[in-house]
DNA sequence: AGAGAAGCAGTAATCGGTTACTACGTTGAT
DNA sequence: ATCAACGTAGTAACCGATTACTGCTTCTCT
């Protein structure tokens, strides 16, 4: 309500910048847009005008007349985690080289956010809502996400989905991934061949897609080789804290493992913590690998080997598939494009003693 | 161009869904408004249509006609520092909260980019723009970014400064401030009631204002007890790598001071390197203090003892002071609302040896 | 020199909401 | 019965950009 508007100046439109500069609105908007014959002197003029008035575009006006939003929104649990930081990172990034703005939206993890966020996005026109992160499947959500996509589709935009299965529907949809079960394949294949043979699996989320690939990876590289993995999964969460007290809990029980294959780098941290607590050295003792390769890994000690995820890769990707799709030539937007993953070698795993 | 619209179904407008119901658009908008006497009858008519129509209100259309976006930007330097990401994460708190969605725009700390984008966020209708990070005053970047300051006011928008000094110019805008020079005087205080005389300063970037700040805290403190500063403040970047590198050279020269006051946590921690590298045990040989209290602080080893900054209480009341100024109830905007800090004791600062 | 093409600029319709203004029907007071 | 007041609804003029369509030059080719 407070809200008041032509006053004194009020706005300063392309008509002025046409009036100042004695060509037609048309001109103006052309010289701007660039995408239509202009004489050099109008050109010149217009840009004059333009500088001088101070001008900039509306928005709304170039949204409503038939230009797109040029925003692109990404949905991530939080942004405080260095994962998802440096996926927005990424997708800012590349948005920015597409002339767009970058929507950053917190879920919080709930998905009823997540669709509400999701609908309410559609109604502001953004070009493409991407979606970071696992998500625990339920047919409600595939059914509502599905609906979403499709009108998401219908004003134009783009639903990408990041890290995180295809929907069922067969709704136009983009996917990048990265390898969850690869990198955790991966990395146990790399502990178990420093000679481990006692290796448990520690964090993560049950029934979220990013925590079942990870222990789907490590059960593989397991059973490949004939180890059990029988009680030697321990899932509660993916914060620092479950990673100190499970591996806490697990230690107490008695000491049956020489090396951990962690489900992020904030949960290797925790184990780093309850592990030197218990009077073991690290790798001597224990060994212990990371997942994502976050700052936190080369400033832990001692420094974490740990799964690089190519976070700023995976938001870049995201939004240049997007803009491809937009522009129509992306060539089977089916295809789920899969960004790999390697071990970072630091100084947290050796080989068991004895 | 591949944008294809009036195809088939077109867009559901609001003038569909006044002809589904029977009313006028006009009805139809009070309805959705919800600023208006309307009859029950009415709205309930129109409510069933829009459910029926799947009907989305065009934001474009909506902005143009003067609305407001119901959106709050936020600018910092880069999302992947946990000092942003953490503000970041309290202005979308409590945007959300306010019923508004938060845009997230990367900034590189580039000046020119700054204003750009405060230049461009004023069309979109943006409710509030703050502007999160120190800067290096300049008489033209002042002078611009209060025409711009003056331009959002103008359309009803608002400019929050966080952790920056206020405009000089006589341009309304607010500022939340959290204590730097404070700070950086507790954490030296705190250093020095260990014992410590030999101190030096690590890192930050010169002219600009936390770093400033920050290091007149640092000589407050030191002069205070009649103690040297000349020569003990190593300004370069607020990066990891300088503060490991800056420390090296020191050692290199010789090891001729026993605490370091660091600019941030990053710095603590390549200070942190250095010294070990250099065969050194910290706190044993020297004492390290970081800024920030980042989630890196208690993962280093030793867990650094750090200013903690409120940095997510930070973004929340940067919205909240916002959304009151925009509906006319601040006292009194001008006055700078600065945020406590306080030093959170760990393990990296102990008495000198000797 | 005249016809046709090409290059550039202008007019005005349009996007989808909001809201000032007008109009209508009902109620209540005189 | 008449008129004022009130509550509600409708008409149409905006908001500021884009762009289809039209028209005027200028240039080229015969």
């Amino acid at each position: 309500m407070s809200r008041q508007r032509k006053q004194a100046g009020s706005r300063t439109t392309i008509r002025d910048v046409a009036a100042k500069s004695g060509v037609s609105v048309a001109t103006v908007s052309r010289v701007l847009a660039g995408n239509y014959p202009t004489s050099e002197d109008a050109k010149k003029k217009v840009l004059a005008a333009i500088d001088e008035l101070n001008y900039v575009m509306n928005a709304h006006a170039r949204g409503l007349a038939g230009q797109g939003t040029r925003t692109i929104a990404i949905l991530v649990e939080q942004v405080t985690s260095p994962f998802y930081a440096a996926v927005a990172q990424g997708v800012e990034e590349q948005a920015a080289a597409g002339g767009r703005l970058c929507l950053i939206c917190t879920t919080h993890g709930d998905p009823a956010q997540e669709l509400a966020l999701v609908n309410m996005l559609r109604d502001q026109g953004t070009d493409a809502v991407i979606i970071v992160g696992g998500i625990t499947p339920s047919r409600e959500y595939e059914i509502r996400m599905a609906r979403y996509a499709e009108s998401l589709n219908a004003v134009g935009s783009v639903l990408v989905l990041c890290g995180r299965p295809r929907l069922d529907a067969d709704v136009p949809h983009l996917v990048v991934a990265y390898e969850n079960e690869e990198g955790a394949y991966a990395a146990t294949n790399y502990i178990l061949s420093k000679g481990h043979e006692d290796v448990i699996f520690v964090g993560g989320v049950e029934g979220i897609s990013t925590t079942d690939d990870r222990v789907r990876g490590f059960r593989r590289a397991m059973q490949e080789r004939g180890l059990p993995t029988e009680g030697r999964v321990l899932l509660g969460s993916h914060r620092e804290a479950f990673g100190r007290t499970a591996v806490q809990e697990r230690l107490a029980r008695g000491r049956d493992f020489t090396a951990i294959v962690a489900y992020n780098d904030h949960i290797a941290a925790g184990a780093l913590l309850a592990v030197r607590q218990a009077g073991l050295r690290v790798p001597e003792d224990v060994s212990v690998i990371g997942y994502d390769d976050s700052l936190l890994a080369s400033n832990l000690t001692p420094a974490l080997t740990s799964v690089a995820v190519p976070a700023q890769e995976l938001g870049r990707t995201a939004v240049r598939r997007a803009l491809e799709h937009q522009d129509g030539d992306v060539r089977d937007p089916s295809q789920v494009v899969t960004l790999a993953t390697h071990v970072v070698v630091r100084d947290s795993v050796a080989r068991p003693r004895a």
